[in-house]
DNA sequence: TAGAAAATAGAAAATTTGTTCTTTTCTCTG
DNA sequence: CAGAGAAAAGAACAAATTTTCTATTTTCTA
């Protein structure tokens, strides 16, 4: 091989990752002439190598708003689902403000809807397979289907159960998935969500 | 209230959701005349509403890349993780060029590493909580602690067990978790990756 | 080694984009 | 109903950023 393919090669790497990294850090794409500044190319060449990537379809440019690499665009149809608390913690679930984190997750692993993210304390769920200190994914609606886990508010602590409406004792039975817990019966409690995925930790 | 406060939060509220949805679509953020074409209010007027925005700290400026919502800026330190095939197909799990769909996690949710994602098919790692169809995050590494569940290659399939050397015998076990199959021995085996979470979709 | 081709660098041009300024419209109060 | 103040609209402005052009350097081949 010829040494200009050879560098060729490696100045289109080396703009592809800084474009990679930089974003990774700033959430935007960098300007060329940051490219530049940090590869040590040539504003121009850069200039250049982007077009040519964007040609064989390695990079998408956005105009203005700079060049995204493939996988950076793909961000594209990703829900924002917010991490809060502990499942544990009696305090409202939905105190707004209080939101400090998210994470974008691909609509297609989710489906619609909105979503939030829990973590797991306690034990009373671990024959479902949710165990202590395990992620949570809740999808967010106020009503339930026999069996479902929800998230519900029963006076002001949030729980993790299953849900048994008893309709004809008005009452309903929210079964922990434990053996060593008994179940809890109200008249009435609040649901949040239901539990669509566990989030477990091997290591 | 006033009618003009209404108008007021009413119009910061648009535009804060025109910008949300604009980068859920296209991954970048909308200019400042894409705001007023969707939104019907003048280009100016969205000026200094963005402005405003940013002083009271609800939206994040970048300059000529535009403005951000603070969950759109708060996705720097992500991970892209590729989403590969079925762990139990036998074709080789590393073929570039193959990955087509990558999910960005929080690094504070993984730790720092390479990871890929895998699904799961078959019951043999049912009692460690891996069911038929679960996804699981893999670290990319190629060694393993005692009792780690591993992506090992065995001849040309890739397989999901847990890692027990048996250096006394000059033999690997690899254990499934379920009693009604049987651990394989064997040689040598190429470790992938040890698996540090599974996603279980409970709906 | 010399010449041709390719790659690079530096500067200028063109375009997009946010900002500012002035005018107009709307809203509330006396 | 009239006037003051705020909010919005439209046009002009300024700055950033990509793109283009030309000269220079490097690299490969005969």
């Amino acid at each position: 091989m010829r040494v200009s393919q050879e560098k060729m090669t490696a100045n289109a790497d080396a703009i592809e990752n800084c474009i990679d990294e930089y974003y990774e850090e700033n959430g935007i794409s960098p300007s060329i002439e940051v490219i530049a500044a940090e590869t040590g190319i040539s504003k121009s060449t850069v200039g250049r190598y982007l077009q040519k990537l964007t040609a064989e379809g390695r990079l998408i440019s956005n105009g203005r708003r700079g060049y995204a690499t493939k996988q950076m665009q793909q961000q594209t149809g990703l829900i924002s689902v917010p991490i809060l608390g502990n499942i544990a913690c009696g305090a409202p679930i939905f105190a707004d403000g209080t939101v400090k984190e998210y994470v974008r997750l691909p609509a297609s692993l989710l489906g619609s809807g909105s979503y939030f993210i829990l973590t797991t304390s306690g034990d009373s769920m671990i024959d479902a397979g949710i165990d202590d200190g395990d992620t949570v994914i809740v999808k967010q609606q106020d009503y339930a289907e026999v069996g479902d886990i929800v998230v519900a508010l029963v006076g002001d602590d949030a729980t993790l159960k299953r849900y048994y409406p008893e309709p004809e004792r008005k009452r309903i039975r929210l079964q922990p998935e434990n053996e060593n817990h008994e179940p809890i019966y109200v008249r009435e409690c609040l649901i949040q969500g239901i539990a669509v995925t566990v989030w477990k930790n091997l290591k």
